[in-house]
RNA sequence: CGCGGGGUGGAGCAGCCUGGUAGCUCGUCGGGCUCAUAACCCGAAGGUCGUCCGUUCAAAUCGGACCCCCGCAACCA
């Protein structure tokens, strides 16, 4: 049996600044997807990469003085050195700018939709600023006056490129509604599907040379240029060598099961891409998920503002592990969510510290006070997990349940069914529960003054809280790789094939695994 | 009538699709425990679920109207 392929994708970054704290979120969500379908036995490719052209970046290399290669080399590297420096495991690191990588396939791609007469030339009006050599949209104007130059627009008419998007809004609706192109969540399929009630029209795919210099030339007509969308979304095949002469990662790898994007370039992957897709008839990514901003102080984040969050300083300043998992734990997949210093450590605390901290460091501690660090499990010794119950005198205990009836039938359902569900959040809860039961687990029974009465109970006690932090370190893989892999070399745990636990020798902890802040 | 999201105890959120004792985290107060990182466990106080009207035996949950906040509207993650 050939493994099953899970290809999965973030949005490139524009490479014109250092990371937004937006693309690290989007990089840690593709990062945890990763890491659990690899858990899962997928053979996972999971790309990430950086958008380098256009007219932008250009500028802001020359305002540097920088040559634009130079300019773009250097911030690809910080992209790349920041997710590395967050355990991102992405396969590969796909540059637009990239003549070998990502040229070829960006070009066979145009090639293809040109073949299927799907690209023609035609006028695009426009309003045009000198001072800023771009076209600029009514919005951007300040009493019909460009803001950064004071003066009025001029409305210009050139020849483009167009592509028949209208061709294909009818195929890629239908793709939409029925789910062979799955929207998550529910509300952004139902926000895209409601443009289609707006009608569709083409749209400019390509610039004159003069006016997007850094960019990739259109086959056959270098006058143009490759406008940022055919360029940018090419990234997902040509990084698989779609138009190089090895193709092999690609027949491998197409379709793609998930994208994973922001909210603000919806409808470039839903309609734009798909429809591209089609007329070059290729396959359709399976799934899009859509995750929301990160607001800072209940704000869009703006450097006019100040309430950007630079999520270097989170980093350097409390480690790549308590970054991830405050996404974890607080940043919802799916909708806004807001991030603030006081949440960060409130997150911090609550979750690591007096959380999973605290909990290894109490269990290891008394494992190897009272027995040296060994305990071994025995069957004939039960502790059954108390679960509470209501009876008409009030709540009381009941006899309760073994604990890895608990963990199998409860929490690692639970755990699963939200992960498939790309839940985060939820996924997580289910870890910070099992993790309150076990801290109630000791309070339960007390192991501490347990020990000088019966000592095999105590074991048995012990062995059932190391089973349980072991299966935690197994659901936290994919979200704390760093922390898992430390606890589990901890606990020295050694198992049978079904994953029940044989015996323990763990070791002592040094220093706390998340000191209180 | 451009589109979308939201308004739930002091703060931040879940619940709403599939109506029926309002849940979680933090904070406050009281108790327990001492293995642990002043941590952990138990309990309490605190909410007319934005406003009004309607449907229903029953509405935070369904329908309607209105008020307020926030995003988006071709490249801003």
């Amino acid at each position: 049996m050939p493994q099953k392929k899970f290809y999965i994708t973030t949005s490139i970054a524009y490479a014109n600044a250092a990371p937004h704290v937006g693309h690290v979120y989007e990089e840690f969500i593709a990062d945890v997807i990763a890491r659990y379908k690899r858990n899962n036995g997928f053979d996972v490719f999971f790309l990430t990469g950086t958008d380098e052209h256009g007219t932008k970046i250009s500028r802001t290399a020359e305002s540097k003085k920088q040559s634009v290669q130079s300019f773009v080399d250097e911030n690809a590297e910080t992209f790349r050195k920041f997710y590395d420096s967050m355990d991102s495991s992405y396969s590969s690191f796909i540059r637009t700018s990239d003549k070998e990588a990502h040229w070829p396939g960006a070009k066979a791609l145009w090639e293809k939709l040109s073949a299927s007469g799907d690209i023609y030339k035609s006028k695009y009006t426009g309003l045009y600023c000198v001072g800023c050599e771009a076209y600029v949209t009514e919005k951007d104007l300040v009493d019909g006056k460009c803001p950064h130059h004071g003066v009025a627009p001029e409305k210009i008419e050139e020849e483009n490129y167009f592509f028949k998007l209208s061709k294909y809004a009818d195929a890629v609706k239908a793709k939409i509604e029925s789910n062979e192109i799955h929207i998550i969540p529910e509300t952004r399929k139902n926000e895209i599907l409601s443009l289609f009630t707006e009608g569709i029209s083409d749209v400019s795919f390509s610039r004159p040379e003069g006016q997007i210099p850094w960019g990739i030339p259109v086959p056959g007509d270098p006058s143009q240029i490759m406008y940022v969308w055919c360029d940018a979304l090419a990234n997902y095949i040509s990084a698989l060598g779609y138009g190089r002469e090895d193709s092999s990662l690609f027949d491998t790898y197409w379709p793609a099961d998930v994208h994973v994007i922001g909210k603000d370039i919806l409808r470039f992957h839903a309609l734009l891409w798909p429809a591209m897709l089609l007329s070059a008839g290729l396959a359709l990514p399976r799934e899009i998920l859509v995750h929301g901003f990160i607001t800072s102080e209940g704000k869009k984040m703006s450097k006019s503002i100040g309430n950007v969050v630079d999520p270097k300083e989170y980093v350097e300043k409390h480690g790549k592990e308590a970054l991830r998992s405050f996404f974890a734990r607080d940043i919802s997949p799916f909708e806004d969510s807001d991030f603030t210093d006081a949440k960060f450590l409130e997150s911090y605390n609550a979750n690591l510290a007096n959380g999973i901290g605290n909990l290894v460091s109490r269990v290891l501690k008394m494992t190897g006070q009272y027995f040296e660090g060994k305990v071994v499990m025995n069957q004939d010794v039960e502790v059954l997990l108390k679960r509470k119950i209501e009876t008409v005198s009030g709540v009381e205990d009941t006899p309760g349940v073994p604990l890895n009836y608990y963990i199998n039938e409860e929490i690692l359902p639970a755990y699963h069914e939200h992960m498939e569900k790309y839940e985060l959040t939820k996924a997580t809860d289910t870890i910070w529960t099992l993790i309150k039961r076990l801290d109630g687990y000791i309070t339960d029974y007390e192991p501490y003054k347990l020990v000088k009465i019966d000592k095999a109970k105590t074991e048995a006690i012990l062995v059932n809280l190391l089973y349980g932090i072991s299966v935690i370190t197994n659901m936290l893989s994919p979200f704390l790789p760093e922390t898992s892999e430390k606890i589990k070399s901890l606990l020295g745990g050694q198992f049978e094939e079904n994953g029940t636990p044989i015996s323990f020798s763990t070791k002592e902890l040094e220093t706390p695994l998340f000191p209180r802040k």
